[in-house]
DNA sequence: CGGTATCCAGTTCGATACTG
DNA sequence: CAGTATCGAACTGGATACCG
């Protein structure tokens, strides 16, 4: 091996992985659930900007250009009803709503963030093959 | 910091992130773009298969029971047309077909993994959440 | 053996309009 | 300010049958 110790192929990806895999077991499986969760069409944007910090409903609204309102409630309560992110309600006038990333959430952006630099470093690549002619 | 060192909500994955995010820019975001290759019903089981050895075609269309041809044939042509995945044909009677992760499909392993470690150690946290009544 | 063609059901997402 | 209601277009995935 010329990279070194990396044994990338026997590691948790393939945690207890039975073949044949059994019809109805791939899609109980944690990690598609949670990429399919994570790889909507915003969910992954406003992760990243409530990571930052917490924000109002008409903030991440201004702050995602083309979002609805539709859209961005439905997410943010999918995001909740996960557990990643959690809603704060302020008994003002008008009221005021605040979301934040649960410790749960935050706990997520490391892997996700290896995944992201990945993506950052390699897309081109991915890119360049897809529109490649033969 | 109580953590040590680590500030996840500055890595990279809010990579040269602009506020506000502007329309047509999220979607051609290279994580989400990942992200849903990678999150289809079928993509990582075959890629996790792929990552112990190469498989031909009905390899792996007996290894991942209830998959259709037509959609172990589809996915594979798009991780193909995406450079994860490289098809060798040989010239055999019958005709033998064999899939193998490439370079890239292997390095994407790591972090692949890395999210799936998460997966399996958070999800049960994820589905209690869902489950929870109010 | 290694696929493709056709058709169809379910889901996702956007546009638009309206509300406490 | 912080959402919900309704409708429709596009995409995803499954069943079935057929082909070089």
């Amino acid at each position: 091996m010329s990279t070194g110790d990396t044994d990338v192929s026997a590691s948790l990806l393939d945690h207890r992985l039975p073949v044949p895999v059994p019809a109805g077991e791939y899609d109980r499986c944690p990690v598609t659930d949670l990429l399919r969760r994570v790889s909507d069409k915003w969910t992954l944007l406003l992760i990243t900007l409530l990571g930052r910090h917490p924000h109002r409903f008409n903030e991440l609204h201004r702050a995602v250009e083309g979002i609805s309102p539709r859209m961005l409630s439905r997410t943010l309560r999918a995001l909740e009803s996960d557990g990643l992110v959690e809603r704060e309600v302020f008994p003002t006038v008008p009221p005021g709503v605040e979301y934040r990333l649960t410790p749960l959430g935050v706990s997520l952006l490391e892997p996700l963030s290896a995944l992201a630099d990945w993506a950052v470093a390699r897309h081109a690549e991915i890119v360049a093959v897809r529109q490649r002619p033969a």
